[in-house]
DNA sequence: GACTGGTAAGCAAACGTTTACCGCATATGA
DNA sequence: TCATATGCGGTAAACGTTTGCTTACCAGTC
């Protein structure tokens, strides 16, 4: 079943059936009436693939994201997926999984189908495979990582207006040994996170000393927390790189019987669904997933719809907040975080 | 760049670049070699819009699911994903957000791009709907929820055996009063969870009287655990239709300072990754979203690559297990679930 | 009544592949 | 030497749309 079939059954042409489809106002109302008809009548849905070929427009979107499991994107994906039907676009969705040969792989496949246009935000990308991708004048966006050059759009992320709000929150409750979990350093985005934390320390005179490498999974957290032991001076609080980390020092402290706020504070970063939902609540900074998502979109369909391909470098800035939660209290005075808990467990426990 | 021009510059037919880039045996080693040389070079990629419009096969498969951000499915989707680059395949991802608007919308996605096939991992889809991709000879998988007709591959999970491991569990750890948080009644799966619960505890003698509906999200969890506390006989152990759920019940049972699992045994169903990062890490019944996937994946392969449109119904099964972990516990003597840490707390507070 | 201008519909080319069919060259057997 | 078989490469049709150009029709003008 095809547009001839319905141009027949009409006794119409196939231009007219397709402008009639294509809503083209100078087809007569009757016409199209008729168009539609036949159209409902069989149940005809166009062949996207053949109009992709023709139009030169394949109405995908591909997106790349470094991992569908890490809770950070399925948000991400939902809002792109969103919108791509808001505006009859599909979207291609490929994981690098930490990769390069999936990374590559990714780009192909958003070459081999023609994409309009990719999001990439898996922190960073071979020159070799981008190249692939600019000669193709696909347009691009980035986050934080992507070249500045001509046609690539950039989303900025200001870290360091969270991760200042979460290090004078603890030092407001009191906190002087602030600990710091990074994410894995080959990340530009964990290097990031991890200046905006120097930065914020020295500009309120702490010291920012206190860092161990995470890998921004839960097992990084957990290991970390076990660093931070063997440690003179134990930190009272703890900064997170991101969400999945402090989750990981929540389960930790709870194996190590460390309370949670009372013997030490944790703050993460990301602002992840889940964050409210953990034991306690986690405070965190939050780098909204979703306006993350809607300016990426935005920004591809603004790069598709310009006639003239786009030669200024565009950037777009995503602030960050910090939210209140309970995983951050007061620090107890002249005390270092620990295992005090045991104790009174013990005297507890009947 | 197309692959007329690789075949000019290969000094070859167009033919013989499409052979040679398909790996067609016959064609002779030289001219295959200076065709892929050439295509290299230029950085040739096969257009699969053309590929699709003249072999009548897409490569994409699609995937419906509920909503993305539904801890459930991210593992699945990966899963799916990864398959998919091994066998040169796309995923059209869809979700219906618990809108018909967007089943529908996610129905006419899928034709218009002409999958191959799909997988509906929605629980539930409207007849005139199914029909649309039936009458279009479009393998579909369903799980548990698919019709019984020809061609439908429906994949069957066994709710009971990690139900009954679950319930006995728990009563060999001395509970007599078990709650269950159904999912949202008009979902086939939460009937099946119910009334494998149901059997599992009159099998040994145990009255499944104590339930309230829940909505498979962490509130319904929240809010189901409230309920039992208007109860004359509060529950010491409490079974989860879903993870999701049983979070639910985790965070407001520290909210009300009901310790798990010292006060109330807890136990989720799905294992989803995150049940092992709970506090306390939850036992909960395994249904693998990786074999799910797994088997999904490969039966619209097989019906794709089948020539005759098979006409037997299939079946596949999925068995579910109890993976235990730190949320259940002796229920205590004489007693009931409930509040009876405050009372303690209040000693131990400054 | 002939011509012009405007509007709406139709014709046919084009998009980038795959593949059925054909033809040519070489090998084979009589 | 010639007829036939074999194998490989090329030609061109086909896939299902969109769209530039042409045509047809009608009304208005002189």
């Amino acid at each position: 079943m095809d547009i001839r079939e319905i141009a027949r059954r009409a006794k119409v042409s196939t231009a007219t059936v397709s402008r009639a489809i294509n809503r083209v106002p100078t087809v007569d109302p009757q016409l199209a009436k008729r168009v539609w008809k036949v159209v409902d009548e069989l149940g005809y849905f166009p062949n996207t693939q053949a109009r992709a070929l023709v139009s030169g427009r394949s109405r995908i979107f591909g997106l790349i994201v470094s991992e569908i499991t890490n809770p950070f994107f399925p948000e991400i994906v939902q809002t792109f997926e969103n919108l791509a039907v808001e505006n009859n676009y599909e979207i291609l969705l490929t994981s690098t999984v930490h990769d390069p040969k999936r990374m590559e792989s990714s780009v192909r496949r958003m070459i081999e189908r023609r994409v309009d246009g990719v999001a990439i935000l898996t922190f960073g990308m071979e020159d070799t495979l981008l190249n692939h991708l600019r000669f193709r004048n696909v347009p691009l966006v980035f986050v934080d990582v992507g070249p500045n050059a001509p046609g690539i759009v950039n989303i900025r992320i200001d870290y360091l207006n969270g991760i200042r709000q979460a290090v004078q929150h603890l030092a407001a409750l009191r906190h002087k040994h602030i600990a710091f979990i990074t994410g894995p350093m080959r990340l530009k985005s964990s290097i990031s996170r991890r200046s905006a934390f120097q930065t914020a320390m020295t500009e309120i005179g702490l010291s920012s000393n206190l860092m161990v490498e995470g890998n921004h999974r839960m097992d990084g957290g957990m290991r970390a927390l076990m660093e931070f032991d063997k440690l003179r001076y134990r930190p009272t609080a703890v900064l997170c790189s991101n969400d999945m980390t402090a989750i990981g020092v929540l389960r930790e402290a709870y194996d190590q019987d460390i309370r949670i706020p009372d013997d030490l504070s944790v703050i993460g970063f990301d602002d992840i669904r889940l964050a409210e939902f953990t034991i306690p609540p986690l405070t965190t900074v939050q780098m909204s997933q979703m306006e993350l998502a809607k300016t990426a979109f935005h920004a591809l369909l603004r790069e598709v719809q310009r006639e003239s391909p786009s030669t200024e470098r565009t950037e777009y800035d995503l602030s960050t907040n910090l939210v209140l939660r309970r995983s951050t209290a007061m620090a107890r005075i002249g005390s270092q975080g620990g295992k005090v808990r045991k104790v009174e467990m013990a005297t507890r426990t009947p």
